[in-house]
DNA sequence: GTCAATTCACCACAAATGTAGTGAACTGGA
DNA sequence: TCCAGTTCACTACATTTGTGGTGAATTGAC
C-alpha cells in the first residue's frame, strides 16, 4: 500500500464509506452519505475523482458496466498519518501532552479505563 | 474569552509564539519564527492580520507606538476545539478508540505510563 | 532637515477545498 | 426505435491557506 494522501474533510467521509464497504458505485456511496450530507451526486463525485488522483481510491468497473471505487490504502494507515501530524501541530509531536489532555477531557467508563491502562502497560513491553 | 475561531497550520505557529510570550510586535514575532519557518516578515504581518480578523489576536501599541499583538483566545481553549474536531474528524467523535490508538501507537516511558494511568482513575471520580 | 530603516495597509496569486452545474453518451424498457 | 434516467467528463466559482511583493508613511540618527 503506498503512502496516505492529505485527506480533507469531506474526503474522508467518503473515505468512511469505502473503507466500511467496497467497492461502491458513485450513486450508492451518495445515498449511504445523504442522510449526514446532504451532498449532491456530484458533489461526491467530484471527491471521488479527487480521491483517486490522490491515488487513495482505485476504481474498477462492475457486472453492469459501470464504475466502482475502493480504498487504495488502509484506514489504519490513514488514520495514523492523520494522528501523527495533529500531534505534530497541536501538541509538538509528544505523546505525553496528548494522552494527558484527552485522559482528563473524556468522560469514560470504569470499563474503558481498566482497559486503556491494560493497554498502557502493554505498550512497555513491547 | 470567545469560542476560538479555527486556526490553521502556520497561524497556530504565530499563536504559539504568543501565548508563549505577549505582547510582540510583527518583527519580533517574524525574529521568534525565523529558525523554524524562514517566513517573510510580510508572511508573518499577513498571519497576524487574518488572526486578528478571526478575533483570535487582539492588537495594542507600546511605548514606541508600535503595534503589539497578544492573544485574545486561551491556549487551552483552541486546543481544547482543535482536539474536539479531529476526535469527531478521525474517531466519530468517540474518545476511547482515540485512545486505545494513542496509547499502542506511543513509546511511553514507565513514568509517563504510571502517571496516565493515575490519570485516567482520577477522570472517574469527577 | 534628510535619508535609510521600519512599519503597515493593500494587493497578488496559486493550490486546496467545498459544493455543485452542464451537456454528452449510454442504456434499459415501452 | 425512441425517450427518460444514469453515468461521467468538464467546468465553475467562492473561500481558505500559504507565501510574499509594493509603495506610502513614519521615525530615529546624523
Amino acid at each position: 500500500m503506498p503512502t496516505p494522501p492529505d485527506i480533507s474533510d469531506s474526503e474522508w467521509s467518503v473515505m468512511e464509506a469505502l473503507w466500511e464497504h467496497a467497492p461502491q458505485t458513485a450513486s450508492e456511496i451518495t445515498k449511504i452519505l445523504r442522510p449526514a450530507t446532504h451532498w449532491a451526486e456530484n458533489t461526491v463525485r467530484t471527491l471521488l475523482t479527487r480521491l483517486v488522483e490522490k491515488g487513495a481510491l482505485k476504481t474498477a468497473e462492475n457486472d453492469s458496466g459501470t464504475r466502482t471505487y475502493a480504498p487504495a490504502v488502509k484506514r489504519e494507515a490513514c488514520v495514523r498519518a492523520e494522528s501523527e501530524s495533529f500531534m505534530q501541530r497541536i501538541f509538538g509531536g509528544a505523546a505525553k501532552p496528548l494522552l494527558v489532555h484527552f485522559a482528563q477531557n473524556s468522560k469514560l467508563t470504569a470499563e474503558e479505563v481498566k482497559e486503556l491502562k491494560k493497554l498502557l502497560d502493554q505498550s512497555l513491553n513491547k
